[in-house]
DNA sequence: TCAATGTCTCAAGTATTGTTGAAATAACAC
DNA sequence: GTGTTATTTCAACAATACTTGAGACATTGA
C-alpha cells in the first residue's frame, strides 16, 4: 500500500457515518449486508448510503457484489490490515509505543 | 480513545503534508524538531507549516513545547498506539487478516 | 409487458478544509 | 528601549466534501 491509497483510506474512515458502516461490515464478516440493510443499520437515505459506500469502495476498504436485486458490501480485511500496518511499520517504524498500544507483539 | 477523537485522528493523518510531518517527526523521535525545520523538510511555507502542526496538535498526534524563539514539536506515540489499537481491536474485532497484514501477533 | 423493489446518479445547496500573504505575537540580543 | 528571528493568527479565496430529494437504472415476479 503506498502512500495516496493509504490517505484515501484514512480519509474514507475519517468520517462518522462511514466509520459506523465499517463497524457494521466487520459484524457481517464474510455474509456481508446489503446497501439497504446497511443504510437502516446507521439511518442513512439510501442516496446518502450509496455515497459512503462508493467512497468506502473507492477507497478499497469494502467490496460490493451484486446478487440478484441487492448489492452485497463486504468488509476487506486485507485492505483495513494494509493500511493499519503502514502506520505501524512504515509512519511509526514499529515504535515499541505504538505497538504495546494496540495489544500486539512484533513477531519479526 | 472514543469514536469522535478516532475519527478527528484518522482525519488528521488523511493529508498529504500532515502524513509527512508526522513521518518525518518518527524520525526525529523524542529530541523532536521545530516549526520551522518541520516546514523546511515538508516544504511548506511557515504558515502552511503552523496550520497543519495545530490540526495533529489538536487531534492529539503531536505535542507542542516552547524552547526559547522555538517550538518543538514530537510525535504523540501513545496517540498513535491508540488509534491503531481503536482501528484493529474496536473497529476490526481483532480480526486475524487485519492483525496479521500488520505483521504482530496478538499475545491476549 | 408492467409494476414493484433495490440501488445509484445527478444537481443544488451548504459546510468544511486547504492555501496564501500580510500582520500580530513572543522571545531574545544588543 | 530597538531590531531580529520564530511562529502563529487572520482574512480572503479556492477547492472538496456532505446532505438532500428527484429521477434513472437494473432486477425480479406477475
Amino acid at each position: 500500500m503506498n502512500e495516496d491509497q493509504v490517505i484515501e483510506a484514512l480519509g474514507a474512515l475519517a468520517q462518522e457515518t462511514r466509520l459506523r458502516i465499517l463497524r457494521f461490515l466487520v459484524t457481517k464478516g464474510s455474509d456481508g449486508a446489503s446497501a439497504g440493510e446497511i443504510g437502516e443499520a446507521v439511518d442513512a437515505a439510501s442516496s446518502r448510503a450509496s455515497f459512503h459506500l462508493s467512497t468506502l469502495a473507492k477507497a478499497g476498504l469494502v467490496t460490493a457484489e451484486r446478487k440478484s436485486r441487492h448489492i452485497i458490501y463486504r468488509v476487506n480485511f486485507d485492505a483495513m490490515g494494509g493500511m493499519v500496518g503502514y502506520l505501524i511499520n512504515d509512519c511509526c517504524n514499529n515504535h515499541q509505543d505504538v505497538v504495546a498500544c494496540c495489544g500486539v507483539s512484533k513477531d519479526r
